[in-house]
DNA sequence: TGAAATGTTGGGGCG
DNA sequence: ACGCCCCAACATTTC
């Protein structure tokens, strides 16, 4: 038994269970130094939005008290990270730090700064893979290329082997003194406005609630799941979007509590959605900016300035179309939006009002809880049909339909929506429109 | 994880 | 009893 330090990097992997680099730091017999870094600048063009910040700021004083529960602490700073790092070993004389993986590009390349640099400062530097079922590297088709479709992807993602089990909160041993944390108000997390009051009055971040949030859908929801998720004023989803972000929980843990359950493969399903979209963005990394079908870039888009105005009236849920209106309500007043939802909303932006998706990505970004930006991208690529296993473009939703089928009582709409107003276009039309335009890129 | 347009079929009303 | 028409229901094609 060594009585060496060593940091542990808190990124996205908000918790203690299943946390490859927690658990292998201790077992590597380290006394461990919890850190959190916050660094947004060098997650251009991609700095964690708005309701992200007010999200962390509450998952981070929970891993901080749960940390503490335990004699041990959670050290904020803010900075640079490698600069950080440093700071911290010096202070601390640590000789190793260990961390879990991120997989979105710029992160990715820092990363591979900070390790190479750490590496020649001969600090012993371990990363581990926390955050998906699979390495996006280990995963490819016959032909040695990267799978472009979902259903290939996942027919071949459930022939692989699943047989790691999560690891176990390890029993924390701690040095006998920590370096000095700032304050977590100091980060200043949380806006100025008043954004983040329907936001923690819908969630409560943290570890423990989302172990519960499972234990409620694999209880109650997960039955009647395929019935129930695409109904908006139905709790009929598990919500853990949000916690899946931050790692607060991890696919494998869910993995493993659902995969002998009854009716549980359409919900795992969609966990390896999840999974897809990380492949894609790491296999594709300029997606997050640009259309993976190059021939998009010269997607007729609407640039007029009516076209900003519309967008405006989008992002206020005033565009007319009650589903879509409700749902941006939701959206800006609890931090998230039913999946379906969603989809109808985002396919309004880029179909009907022809506004490019990388602005309703934007929006997202900032206003979502569960801001992820690789399934931020897959998602909106999906609905413009410019990404892999895109829908194709001419695949336009009916606001009505949607709203008739999935919402038939009107539910969803009435909780969100209090008058009515009047349509800012007229979907026959904009169909219509969106169909020519798509025909031009055809030829 | 779409919707509209178009085509096909078959049952029933009715002369 | 038969042919014709209508149209709903379903299937297929098209965007």
């Amino acid at each position: 038994m060594t009585s060496t330090k060593a940091l542990v990097w808190f990124r996205s992997d908000l918790r203690l269970n299943d946390n490859p680099a927690l658990y292998h730091a201790i077992q590597k017999g380290y006394q461990i130094i919890p850190i959190f870094i916050w660094a947004p600048d060098e997650e251009t063009p991609w700095a964690p939005g708005a309701a992200s910040r007010v999200w962390l700021h509450q998952s981070l004083a929970c891993l901080h008290q749960t940390l503490k529960d335990q004699g041990s602490q959670l050290i904020l700073r803010h900075g640079p990270s490698l600069e950080t790092l440093k700071k911290l070993i010096h202070e601390t004389k640590a000789h190793a730090v260990f961390w879990n993986r991120r997989y979105e590009p710029a992160v990715i390349a820092r990363d591979q700064e900070i390790k190479k640099s750490l590496k020649e400062d001969r600090i012993d530097t371990e990363s581990f893979n926390g955050s998906l079922l699979f390495e996006p590297w280990e995963i490819k088709n016959k032909q040695g290329q990267p799978y472009q479709v979902f259903t290939a992807y996942w027919n071949f993602i459930q022939s692989l082997d699943f047989s790691r089990s999560p690891y176990p909160a390890p029993p924390l041993s701690s040095p006998t003194q920590f370096p000095k944390s700032e304050s977590l108000e100091s980060l200043n997390l949380i806006p100025k406005i008043s954004l983040d009051r329907g936001i923690r009055h819908t969630w409560s971040p943290g570890e423990k609630q989302a172990r519960l949030l499972l234990q409620k859908f694999k209880n109650a929801k997960i039955h009647d799941y395929t019935e129930m998720r695409d109904r908006p004023a139905i709790e009929g989803t598990s919500r853990l979007s949000p916690y899946l972000h931050f790692g607060e929980i991890s696919p494998r843990h869910i993995w493993e509590e659902l995969k002998h359950q009854k009716h549980s493969l359409p919900y795992l399903r969609q966990i390896v959605w999840r999974e897809f979209s990380y492949y894609l963005l790491y296999q594709y990394p300029h997606t997050s900016t640009e259309p993976l079908r190059a021939e998009f870039k010269n997607f007729a888009w609407d640039t007029s300035s009516e076209a900003s105005a519309r967008f405006k009236k989008w992002q206020r849920g005033e565009t007319g179309f009650a589903i879509v209106d409700a749902g941006m309500r939701e959206l800006w007043e609890t931090g998230w939006m039913h999946n379906r939802v969603r989809m109808i909303a985002a396919s309004f932006l880029v179909k009907d009002l022809m506004i490019p998706w990388q602005h309703g990505a934007q929006w997202f970004w900032d206003t979502l809880v569960d801001a992820d930006l690789a399934n931020n991208t897959m998602g909106w690529q999906w609905v413009a049909g410019c990404g892999a296993d895109a829908s194709p473009f001419f695949r336009i939703f009916n606001p009505a339909l949607q709203a008739k089928k999935f919402d038939p009582q009107n539910t969803y709409i009435q909780q969100w929506t209090h008058e009515n107003t009047h349509p800012i276009v007229d979907h026959e039309i904009q169909r219509q429109k969106a169909l020519s335009a798509y025909k031009q890129l055809k030829n």
